[in-house]
RNA sequence: CGGGGCGUAGCGCAGCCUGGCAGCGCGCCUGCUUUGGGAGCAGGAAGCCGCAGGUUCAAAUCCUGCCGCCCCGACCA
């Protein structure tokens, strides 16, 4: 019984936000920082959850007509250069290979050899090498839409790196559609960020608000970028997935065209869009407590852990059978298009094993003892309420209800994110109050601040990069459901008729 | 790339000022006892003290250089 710390997680979120995060990511031992900068490893608790973020994805996706494809992970530079904004917006962040072959140097050490004529990039991204593709898959009207998205690896050479959020590499998928008509390009933008949307708040719990981006925070390159934003629990904001129209720029860089019905020659339309690993650093900063990780049900690593609890020697084997049993009749449940995923622990090292599986963020805990077997009960404790608050319950009722609960969990967890998003989400309408609700109230933890402001912006750059500068704080998005509404600029002071925009740290 | 902090066992740290056997807690392994909320006893394994050079009889400790990590800022999904 020696118990040490009120909370499983040290640093608390309150004492050290970003120090917090890693512990929580350790302890629940999803992924490692690997011996190469800025990369890391994903361990198989944390692998899972990309697993079924990315098979319900593939779902929604193939369901609207699109098609997994695979491209090369090297990109000519010369197709980097095609289109000059994505140039900028890449350039500086791209890996570069130049050599294909290693020699035997001084003291034995592998050095570089064979200087390759033309360098090439590892990819930060696809549209070019894509778009190369589809100029020559595409000679028709018929030919579109043409609907493709890849799972796969990108690199983006970065300075500042944080597990999840921002590695040097990363996973993603990247959907690259060509349509005929700008209208049409236009609706599957919308179409796709919808599934963000979707699998933000229907599988991750996760609220999220959708949104345009402003002309300094685009992708690269499009012409319309669309975002889902959400806030994490230090109220900073973060980008969750884009969706990008990306107008006839790529089409016309990468020669996409087509004959139309009326037989003239025209440019595709095409669109872009991608959520990463990125996804899985947002969960565990929306939901995850001082305990440590907490999973949301539809995409949880497992559901249920059953511990079985075994006073005497001659009870193990009763304890065990009656525990197998019960995980039998689980695994036979189907929620959300899959078996519910149990595990057994009958691990013999006390309570430590219970708070194992606090920190793994388990949904359900079962313990089955002799007294619940006596009962046909089981003793259930939920992750997402106090830890002891658990409850005995007939072990029937539990294997009937079990997807009802998991669900509740998953309905308890989006409500909670909503009200802490709604309950940090301000009007302002005052430059003072603007500057006081992002200046931190402790210098020493400069990372806490207000949160999410709804403020008006006259629609000029110059206002916006002044706030950047000032305050780093930039405008996540123009919500989609915005209304207009009579206010003046919060930097300029302008009146405007346009409605509110979101203001945020961002990650 | 600028400012600050830190590198000692898997994790968290002490030792450094004042040079002299490599330490502590947790974890891990073995055995026994235990098991309804971070188990007890006994035994054990585990270290390039970030790296390289220097000073010294002797360096985790002093000096020089480098590297890495974390936080803040600029940049980004």
């Amino acid at each position: 019984m020696a118990k040490k710390n009120e909370t499983a997680i040290s640093p608390t979120r309150a004492e050290n936000y970003p120090e917090w995060y890693q512990q929580v990511i350790r302890a629940s031992d999803m992924a490692e920082l690997s011996p190469v900068r800025g990369c890391m490893v994903i361990k198989p608790w944390g692998y899972a959850l990309w697993e079924n973020i990315s098979r319900a994805l593939d779902d929604m996706f193939k369901a609207t007509g699109v098609q997994n494809a695979y491209f090369p992970l090297f990109i000519p530079v010369n197709f980097l250069e095609k289109e000059a904004r994505h140039v900028e917006g890449f350039a500086k962040e791209c890996a570069v290979v130049t050599h294909h072959k290693l020699e035997k140097g001084e003291n034995n050490q592998l050095v570089p050899a064979g200087r390759l004529n033309e360098p090439l990039i590892v990819r930060p991204t696809s549209e070019t090498i894509i778009g190369d593709a589809f100029s020559r898959w595409i000679r028709s009207y018929r030919d579109l839409p043409m609907l493709i998205n890849q799972w796969a690896n990108v690199v983006r050479w970065e300075l500042r790196t944080r597990i999840f959020l921002r590695t040097s590499e990363f996973l993603w998928q990247e959907g690259h559609t060509v349509h005929a008509t700008k209208q049409e390009a236009i609706e599957r933008t919308y179409m796709m960020l919808n599934i963000y949307k979707e699998m933000a708040e229907k599988y991750l719990a996760m609220p999220v608000i959708t949104g345009e981006k402003t002309e300094a925070e685009k992708f690269p390159g499009a012409e319309i970028t669309t975002c889902i934003e959400a806030m994490m629990q230090d109220r900073k904001a973060l980008q969750a997935g884009t969706s990008h129209f990306l107008g006839q720029n790529f089409a016309k860089a990468s020669g996409i065209r087509f004959q139309s019905a009326q037989e003239t020659e025209e440019y595709g339309w095409t669109t872009s869009w991608g959520v990463s690993t990125r996804l899985i650093g947002g969960l565990i900063m929306t939901h995850s407590d001082d305990n440590g990780a907490v999973m949301p049900p539809r995409i949880a690593p497992s559901h249920v852990v059953l511990l079985p609890i075994v006073k005497k020697v001659e009870q193990n084997e009763n304890v065990m059978a009656y525990t197998r049993d019960l995980a039998e009749k689980l695994r036979e449940k189907r929620y959300h298009g899959g078996p519910i995923r149990v595990q057994i622990d009958d691990r013999n090292i006390g309570g430590a094993r219970n708070w194992d599986w606090i920190k793994k963020g388990i949904p359900l805990r079962v313990e089955i003892g002799p007294k619940d077997i006596a009962e046909d009960a089981v003793y259930v404790s939920r992750r997402d309420r106090d830890r002891k608050d658990s409850r005995s319950m007939p072990k029937d009722r539990f294997v009937d209800n079990i997807c009802e609960l998991l669900d509740e969990i998953h309905t308890e967890l989006y409500k909670n994110a909503l009200e802490y998003q709604r309950k940090h989400t301000r009007d302002i309408d005052e430059k003072e109050e603007f500057e006081a609700f992002f200046t931190p109230v402790n210098p020493d933890r400069p990372e806490n601040h207000g949160g999410f402001a709804r403020s008006h912006w006259c629609g000029k750059k110059e206002c916006e990069l002044a706030i950047k500068d000032r305050l780093n704080v930039t405008i996540r998005c123009i919500p989609f459901d915005r209304e207009p509404e009579d206010g003046t600029c919060i930097e300029c002071g302008t009146r405007t008729k346009k409605g509110r925009v979101i203001f945020a740290k961002a990650y």
